[in-house]
DNA sequence: CCTACCGATCGGTAGG
DNA sequence: CCTACCGATCGGTAGG
C-alpha cells in the first residue's frame, strides 16, 4: 500500500495550485459518482484516483456532502442563467421554448457526468441545501411555465396545462442523459435538435 | 442455512401468513427506499417500521439486495406485460403508441413509490442482475421502436430517428414519476392523458 | 422470529 | 498534504 508520490507543488503560484487540485477533485469525484453512486464511492476511491490520501481532500473540502454540493450546484447555476438569457430573448413564445430545448439538451449532453449526477443524487443533499436546490429549480421552471402560458392565450400554443406540459418537455429533455452515448452514430447536436422537433410538431406527422 | 422455506410456513395453519410477511417487508422497504434511498435505508429500518427485529428479515430475503430486487423485478415485469398486449393490439402504428404512452404514464404514476424505486436505485444492483434488467427493459424499448419505424415507413409518423423518438417519448412519460404529485388538482387519468396528447400533436397549435 | 455479536467499511479528526 | 486512528454504522450470521 505504498502510496504514489503525488508530483508535488509544481512552480506556481499558491492560489492557482489551489484551485486546481480542488478542480481535479471535483472531476474525479463526478466521474465516481456517477460510475457509482455517491454512496458507493468512499473518500479513498477519490484520493487513489488522483494519487494522494483521504485527509486531502479535507483541506479543499469541510465534507463529502461539499464535494456533491460542489458539483451540483455548477449544474444548477448553468442552467439558470442560460434559461433567462433565451427567455428574455427575441421570438414568440414558441420560438423561445423551442430554443430553450435544444439548448437545454445540448448543455445537459455536453457535461454529460455532472448532470447525471446532479439528477440522481441530489436527493442525497441535506434537506436543507436539497430545499434550496428544488428552489431554484423551479426558478427556471417557472420561466419556461409562464412562457407556455402565454402562448396558450395567444393561442399559439396547445391549450393544454402549462405545469404539466413544461414538466413533460424538460423531462423529455432532461430524459437524454439515460440514454444518450457519446460513441453513438448522433452527434450531440443531432440529438437535440430531433428531441425539439418532435417535442414541437408532435410524433403525428 | 438448513432453514425451513416460506412456502412450508404458507402451507401451515395460518395460511397466507408468510407470503404476507413477505408482501409487507416488501411494501414498507419501497416506501423507505423511496424516501430516503437505498444504501441510507438500513434494513433496521424496515424491520423497526413493521415492528420486528432485523434477522426476520433473512427469514424471508437472502441479501438485502435481494429486497430491491424483488421490488424492480415486479416492475419490469409489470411493465413489458402491458407493452405486449398494446403492441400487438390493433390499431396503426400512432394509435398504438398513443395507447402505449397513456398505458405506461398511468401505471407509472397509480404505483409511485415501486417505479421511482426502480428508475432511481435500479443502478445499485448487481452487475448481472443489472445486466438483465437493462436486457429486459431493452425488450419493451424495441417494442416501441419498431412500432415507430413501421409508422415512419408509412408515412404516419414524424421521420425522424426511431430510437431517439422513442426514448423522448418514454423519457416525457417516465420523468412524471419526479413531479407528478398525488395531492394535486389533477388525477392520474388527466396528466397521462395530457402528456400523450402533447407528444402526438406538439405543442405547436 | 429473537438475542447477541462479528467483521468490515468509512467519514472524519489529531497532530504533524 | 501525510500517518495513524477513532467511533459509528451496518450487512450478515450463530444459535436458539
Amino acid at each position: 500500500m505504498a502510496r504514489a508520490t503525488p508530483e508535488k507543488r509544481r512552480s506556481r503560484t499558491r492560489g492557482q495550485a489551489g484551485n486546481d487540485r480542488r478542480t481535479q477533485i471535483i472531476k474525479v469525484a463526478t466521474a465516481l459518482f456517477r460510475e457509482k453512486g455517491y454512496h458507493v464511492t468512499s473518500l479513498d476511491d477519490i484520493a487513489d484516483r488522483i494519487g494522494f490520501t483521504k485527509p486531502a481532500i479535507y483541506y479543499y473540502f469541510k465534507s463529502k456532502e461539499d464535494v456533491l454540493f460542489a458539483i451540483v450546484n455548477s449544474i444548477v447555476d448553468e442552467a439558470l442563467e442560460r434559461f433567462r438569457a433565451i427567455a428574455d430573448g427575441p421570438g414568440s413564445a414558441g420560438e423561445r421554448i423551442h430554443a430553450l430545448l435544444v439548448e437545454h439538451t445540448r448543455t445537459i449532453l455536453r457535461n454529460l457526468d455532472a448532470n447525471t449526477v446532479f439528477y440522481n443524487e441530489r436527493g442525497l443533499l441535506s434537506p436543507k441545501r436539497e430545499k434550496e436546490m428544488r428552489q431554484r429549480e423551479r426558478e427556471y421552471t417557472e420561466v419556461m411555465r409562464s412562457l407556455y402560458a402565454e402562448g396558450v392565450a395567444s393561442g399559439e400554443l396547445l391549450d393544454i396545462d402549462p405545469s404539466v406540459a413544461t414538466a413533460t418537455l424538460l423531462g423529455a429533455s432532461i430524459w437524454s442523459y439515460r440514454w444518450f452515448d457519446p460513441k453513438g452514430r448522433l452527434s450531440v447536436d443531432e440529438v437535440a435538435e430531433q428531441i425539439a422537433k418532435l417535442l414541437l410538431n408532435g410524433y403525428r406527422r
